[in-house]
DNA sequence: CAAAAATCGTGAGTAAATTCACAAAGTTAG
DNA sequence: CTAACTTTGTGAATTTACTCACGATTTTTG
């Protein structure tokens, strides 16, 4: 469909990385970087960095490496930075209220804009400047958000996941333990925070360096 | 080193997920379960399941399925279930806090056992069951734990990763958007929540389902 | 200006991971 | 006990990702 859609997966995963390095480069006044640096910087190997920016044509120069302003319009542009993706979140638990006092919008273009939670007690209030409303308004209160962030208790997750999909939701930041079932139109993306944690553990173990 | 050294990678990030799972199966009395059905729990591939657990040996029975008691034990001994990691969580802002809310000891056999902040006013308070202590006397308290989580502001992330290794500690969960230089006998795992919450956004754009 | 140094972009090779698809072996039902 | 059914384990094919290594081109130095 896009012309775009050729980008291996591996590669659309770096490029908000790439980016966030490189705006930091153009932000300090930097003119100009070489894939080892950015290497160095980002600990992906350079070769790797190159093969990721030549799916978007030549954006760098044999012999100097890469315009730091060229690139950083260039990736502001691929990724859509101009435009805020409006996300909700939905559990102002322990979690939900660390991502609520973050601020996402730091070289972001996202932005959360309403939180949901049970609890009447948090329900009115804001946190970080988003307002909390009751999960029985989500679907008036809503929007049209497109993107959600589930910090809810792993039981509750398919419940609002189904809702969340009846609201037009297309995408899902899944903090549960739980695997949630999704039409085949919606993507998920689950970070375990307890699987990272043991497999940390398993790997130390297991894989000696 | 180990027989077991020939694990793909991959395999080994998903046995934690496995083993959650069997063995919540196994606390509901559940006594076989086929990969078919684990599958649909988890979300993978059922012939990715089944080559999976084949690296193990053969630890199914055709036409039957895997029996869930023999699979949770078998897990069990080979995530080191009944060994406990003792981890040190650095930074207790709104992440760090909310990780030491969380009972990460659920089917889990990490445990977070001291942490450390340079925040003069937390010192000395518990969260979590767990003990804050001054970032200065890191070198002190630390035990000999093996594994940190790393939730300070990026700036002080490399200061503190160094402090660390020079403790012995051998794992890294990452939660800065800072990408850290350890030496090579060092296992670092980034979890960037923005370029999670970027490239689902990102995806959602460019990949449409 | 010429030689040396830097660095990209990429063809080709390698490695890792996934998926297909089916024989083999077991289970279940009657 | 037999026939129908289920499900594993895996060889082979495929897909995806990574890395090497080098020619081409530009910059830098003296
Ligand atoms: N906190 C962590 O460090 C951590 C780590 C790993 C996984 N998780 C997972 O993240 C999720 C949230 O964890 P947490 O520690 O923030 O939990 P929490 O209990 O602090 O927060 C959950 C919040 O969800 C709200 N809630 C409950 N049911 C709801 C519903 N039906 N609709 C809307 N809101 C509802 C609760 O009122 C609460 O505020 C859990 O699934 C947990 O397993 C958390
Ligand atoms: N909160 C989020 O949702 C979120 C999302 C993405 C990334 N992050 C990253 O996670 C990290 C922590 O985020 P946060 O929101 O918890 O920040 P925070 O400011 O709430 O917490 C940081 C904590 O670290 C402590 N600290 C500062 N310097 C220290 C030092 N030298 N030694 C020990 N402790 C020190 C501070 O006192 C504070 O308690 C940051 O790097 C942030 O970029 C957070």
């Amino acid at each position: 469909m896009d012309e775009e859609a050729k980008i291996p997966q591996a590669t659309a995963k770096r490029l908000p990385l790439y980016y966030r390095f490189i705006n930091n480069l153009y932000l300090q006044g930097k003119m100009r970087v070489s894939s080892k640096e950015l290497s160095d910087a980002v600990k992906v190997d350079s070769a790797t960095i190159r093969r990721d920016f030549s799916y978007f044509g030549a954006l760098g120069k044999k012999g100097y490496g890469y315009n730091v302003e060229h690139l950083v319009s260039f990736f502001r542009k691929t990724l859509d930075q101009d435009e805020t993706t409006e996300v909700a979140l939905i559990g102002v638990g322990n979690l939900g209220t660390a991502f609520l006092n973050y601020n996402f919008m730091k070289n972001n273009n996202t932005k959360i804009v309403v939180a949901f939670d049970a609890d009447k007690e948090r329900v009115g209030q804001e946190v970080g400047g988003v307002p909390i409303e009751h999960i029985d308004d989500l679907e008036e209160r809503m929007g049209n958000v497109s993107v959600a962030i589930l910090t809810v208790p792993s039981q509750a997750a398919q419940g609002i996941t189904d809702r969340l999909i009846g609201q037009g939701v297309s995408g899902i930041l899944n903090f549960t333990p739980a695997r949630i079932t999704v039409p085949s139109d919606v993507r998920v993306h689950h970070i375990d925070l307890s699987v990272e944690l043991q497999s940390l553990a398993y790997f130390l173990k297991h894989y000696p360096l």
